[in-house]
DNA sequence: GGCCCATATTCGCCAAGGCCAATATGAGGT
DNA sequence: ACCTCATATTGGCCTTGGCGAATATGGGCC
């Protein structure tokens, strides 16, 4: 079994990298299902679902499965290092103007009906 | 120049690092030489000035030379980023049985005489 | 069954970063 | 100048994790 502190690191390691801290950015404003993201992020589909995946194993994202649609969303209760982690990319990362723009071209896009 | 988000990256990355954190851990209870740093943790000395060195470039330490020595420390103003990330140690990991092993062998450690 | 759509996974490749062992640097003392 | 101590860096090796391209899975519908 893992040292706790080697959890912890994988947590910190979770936030290291750009594409998933864009990912985080968007979770923090709704659910959102994969294609929306995409489609956001004008990043291929594989790429982001890579980069899910990964927040999947560090417990950082929900899963809701419609359909053929997965949506995912930040997890109700936070805990610990993971609630403040998450928190730190709102407070500290919130202006950035990448993850702003990322935002507002979010707002522009219509994520209510059936996934285009 | 690099993007905003990719700065940020680093930052999260530079605590993705179990030796690391428990670098940060002691770094948070007092200023530091190498010498003693490789005395609490047990770990070997290139070990520590290669880690060492990385939190260097990533502006989380700062280094007062005295003589052959190098006390390290963190910095005095802490901003963004950087201060939420260093305060989460203790807020968050403090209670970690490692860490509070760390430093209660800080704590039986003379680190004011001349390193030896 | 067969097709389409949404999503996930695999493969091959390359750069980053962990480790140890060995070596380099640089200041102080004699 | 030389030796020593404290610290930093380098080389070789291996694992992790990034990427694009291609492919697999799995639900819903005709």
């Amino acid at each position: 079994m893992k040292r706790a502190l080697d959890q912890s690191t994988d947590q910190y390691k979770a936030f290291a990298d750009p594409t998933r801290l864009r990912i985080l950015n968007l979770l923090g404003e709704k659910e959102l299902c994969v294609c929306h993201i995409v489609e956001v992020l004008g990043e291929p589909q594989p790429k982001i679902s890579r980069h899910l995946a990964m927040l999947r194993r560090a417990g950082l994202v929900t899963v809701r499965v419609e359909g053929p649609w997965r949506h995912y969303g930040l997890p109700a209760e936070r805990t610990g290092l993971a609630e403040t982690l998450l928190a730190s990319i709102s407070t500290c990362l919130g202006e950035t103007s990448e993850l702003q723009a990322d935002r507002e071209r979010l707002a522009h896009t219509n994520t209510d009906d059936g996934c285009n």
